[in-house]
DNA sequence: GTTGGCAGTCATCGGGTCGGAGTGCCAGTC
DNA sequence: GACTGGCACTCCGACCCGATGACTGCCAAC
């Protein structure tokens, strides 16, 4: 059974050891933090944190470190958060500002978050969602192969390679594109998917297999929505941390490249309080990322919501990086045109 | 004076040392690799290869590692290349031929290529170079911003977003788009930039600064040829070769996040034999990466060509993947609709 | 030019010692 | 019942030491 006492020296514990990555003692607690007890009644409640596996020590008399269910407890005990200082607001807003297109913004933000919070930051790509078809392209590339562009409402563009199989007339090619603009433009993406059922029908038997092709593209990228790419950075932040990885960063390092088991994780987080999910080391089990923590929140845009957050060592600073993460969230938000 | 025989030296150096990380000792040389003399000969132009700077002993008495200029001599001696396995070239192209859209086929790409030379490899994305407009978008986003897209003959879509200041009403934005694709479309890039010149002449001064504005941001995009970014994978290959490195990999990862570096880097580089260039520890100086190597090719698109390579410790097999490299230069160019 | 031999150098490794930090427990106090 | 002071015990990490072995550099001889 753990005291109310008990909680405030887990909070000490995790906070000193996120500060050093030294062990805790409880002689270090009573100095640095005057609890008006002796060491021996925080020994007495550092048994009983042991006792509910909140923490352990890395070997016999040493000082304690925080589990992964420590953490835990300690995160859903945050109550207030600091707010960011004027200095971290002023980075933010100067160093998005500048941005010039989808690409960049993102680029930046996801810069900013890794500088915010020194771990890896991710943010998803915005999703099409409900937005409506802006313009359709299609461009010859070569003889055999043509490349569809299509521009939504939002900003965003898709763009696929076909290979068509077999030469075809550029003049073939301009048809389609200018009936296929006529068919689809002002749609939002869920009727244009319908729409597209009917499209091969208007045109003449030769032309068929050109355009059946081409329909298949357009489909997959109206219906692409969750083609989700991811935007990182940080990863020299990985490095810095590495003593916190018992093996090597390297397998840390390989998850993260590949994007997809980031994406799946990404999927399975549930936002907790404060609007930002948390992952603990072995809460996502099976994702090789046992050392790690998963922080993640949702900025938005006209088309819908998507992800952001950071990945970093069990040992980080949570509230600090929480209080990031939404920050970042909010501006980008504004930034993309949706008041949040 | 370095012999005939001491160059050979120097090359089983170089591959020994490139294999093991361990430094090279005369015994160990004439065991591997009969040379049909003694230890104490291969020590001697040992001694005469350490006169000239090309290897150092790490400490008294150990082996000879290989410096920048021994590497460097080691480089500029190859001759014959080893082609690549009939399973890498099977891997290229399983992997190269799913690419759905431009973006995928670089990402693909470039992870192909770390794989293939177990280093950082990076790629320039495409320039517009020569291209002809093809269609001009303009978007409004939110009320006061808009988006515009530039989309070019050969599949490259320039994005921007530009703050217009004040409200706008989308029928301006409309007329603008319409007007600027019959003014642009068709055109080349080099003359477009000079059409966009006289065009905001035609709207009513009420007009005027909106045009002004767009036509600003449209010329930025046409003339953003260099706009150049990049794409990179395999940094998990850095944390694999930390010990190459003296000190910490966190420097190194930092350059290397930091875009801009890498390109003035790459920018600097000059092709030699095989087409590929490369740039040895110190002969890059100043750029924060002395314990790298940076070999570089080209790629082929209808709009120019660009860069792409792979950044590792100097300790690498630099046949292998000036091989690697090449190669993968050659698929994507194919790719690409470039006959190399 | 090449060779065998030999002294000298230096990193590495295992083992042994020592100090210190920190715990666990217990008897005593408020 | 909660808290405290004290004390024995454990174990990590730093340090030192000597043995080992891999090399080199040099020299005299072929």
């Amino acid at each position: 059974m753990v005291s109310e006492r008990g909680l405030e020296v887990l909070r000490v514990i995790v906070e000193d050891y996120v500060a050093t990555r030294e062990p805790v003692g409880s002689k270090a607690i009573v100095e640095r933090h005057g609890f008006g007890v002796s060491s021996a009644t925080i020994r007495n409640d550092m048994a009983a944190l042991e006792e509910d596996g909140l923490i352990a020590a890395p070997h016999t008399s040493s000082g304690r470190i925080p589990t992964d269910k420590g953490y835990r407890a300690f995160v859903d005990q945050i109550s207030s958060l600091r707010p960011l200082t004027s200095a971290q607001r002023h980075a933010i807003e100067s160093f998005l500002g500048q941005a010039v297109d989808l690409d960049d913004v993102l680029a930046r933000t996801v810069r900013l978050l890794s500088q915010l919070t020194s771990q890896v930051a991710v943010i998803e790509y915005p999703t099409l969602g409900v937005q409506r078809v802006r313009h359709v392209e299609i461009l010859p590339l070569g003889a055999t192969r043509a490349m569809t562009v299509l521009i939504a409402d939002g900003g965003r563009v898709e763009q696929r390679i076909v290979d068509l199989g077999e030469p075809v007339e550029p003049a073939d090619l301009e048809e389609v594109r200018a009936r296929a603009n006529a068919a689809l433009g002002g749609l939002s993406l869920d009727e244009a998917l319908v729409a597209l059922d009917d499209f091969a029908d208007e045109f003449s038997p030769s032309q068929r297999p050109l355009v059946t092709a081409l329909v298949e593209q357009l489909r997959e990228q109206v219906s692409a929505d969750r083609q989700a790419r991811l935007v990182m950075a940080g990863t020299a932040n990985l490095a810095r941390t590495e003593p916190d990885f018992p093996g090597s960063i390297t397998p840390v390092l390989e998850a993260i490249e590949e994007q997809v088991t980031l994406l799946r994780l990404f999927s399975e987080l549930e936002a907790e309080q404060h609007g930002i999910a948390v992952s603990i080391g072995h809460e996502h089990d099976g994702f090789g990322l046992d050392d790690t923590s998963v922080l993640a929140g949702r900025y938005g845009t006209p088309g819908g919501r998507s992800r952001l957050g950071v990945i970093g060592p069990t040992r980080m600073d949570y509230p600090g990086n929480i209080v990031a993460i939404r920050a970042v969230a909010r501006y980008l938000s504004r930034l993309l045109g949706e008041q949040e």
